[in-house]
DNA sequence: AACCTGCGGGCTAGTTAGCA
DNA sequence: TGCTAACTAGCCCGCAGGTT
């Protein structure tokens, strides 16, 4: 059986991994009784972290956004996809970010096992990635978009199409696409009253928040399993 | 031997959702 | 609306192991 501290350690790496935990299905992957699983997450809460609880049928406890980033449990092969995934993001298409995501795999290379930290400079001394010279997504725009999809906020944006001819767009966004190394904005373009994407390397203004339509998610769903 | 700490069981109260 | 089931929370108690 874990010691109290390994277990704690567990409890926390579960509750990141998924939103919701009643508490029998905690105490099954401790090992422990329920009552324990109470113990150890007032002892969490002690600590300082946010944990949640749900009272009533389908309630459990539930890991909540403290005021500071908590330290995060991942384990080998998430640890290997996130310092993979920091160096990619570092020669990517989104500027502003390029320092932090060298610095922030720097940190997490420092407490990498020695055997993880093997893998992963294995990846980055032995793989080549090719500068590729076109436009490039301004971070705070990219996070701005990104937020507008979240919270339903409509969009007006400049739009070229093949021709060259420069319009201007509202859209309701649904969501930011990747493909061939440029960042799309796929949503709802009210003036034409259809599903629209677009190059997010273009001028973008918030104009006033808006309920997301249903038919948006369904068509939105419904053209990211198609090719834009 | 006494004390402390951690664990687990049992009971009760309160909350929530589903159902007749 | 009332009942029931499922869940967390609080409290109390006993047991086991380690420490003084």
């Amino acid at each position: 059986m874990l010691d109290t501290s390994a277990r704690l350690l567990r409890l926390l790496s579960l509750l990141q991994s998924r939103r919701d935990w009643p508490s029998a299905d905690l105490a099954e992957r401790l090992g422990v009784a329920r009552r324990t699983v109470r113990r150890d997450v007032e002892r969490l809460r002690g600590l300082g972290y946010p944990v949640h609880s749900t009272p009533g049928v389908a309630g459990g406890y539930r890991l909540g956004a403290g005021a500071e980033l908590p330290p995060l449990l991942l384990d080998d092969e998430e640890a290997v996809a996130v310092a993979v995934g920091l160096r990619t993001a570092a020669g990517g298409t989104v500027e502003g970010i390029e320092e932090t995501s060298l610095r922030a795999p720097a940190k997490l290379e420092q407490v990498l096992p020695a055997r993880l930290r093997h893998r992963v400079n294995a990846l980055q001394t032995h793989t080549v990635r090719i500068h590729r010279d076109g436009p490039t997504v301004d971070a705070g725009l990219f996070t701005r978009v990104a937020a507008a999809c979240r919270d339903h906020e409509r969009l007006r944006f400049a739009y070229t199409d093949h021709e060259g001819e420069v319009t201007m767009r509202t859209a309701e966004p649904h969501s930011l696409v990747t493909k061939g190394n440029r960042w799309h904005l796929v949503g709802w373009d009210t003036g034409r009253i259809a599903v629209a994407a677009a190059f997010l390397d273009v001028g973008f203004e918030v104009l006033e928040p808006v309920e997301l339509k249903e038919r948006l998610h369904a068509l939105g769903r419904r053209l990211l399993s198609s090719r834009i």
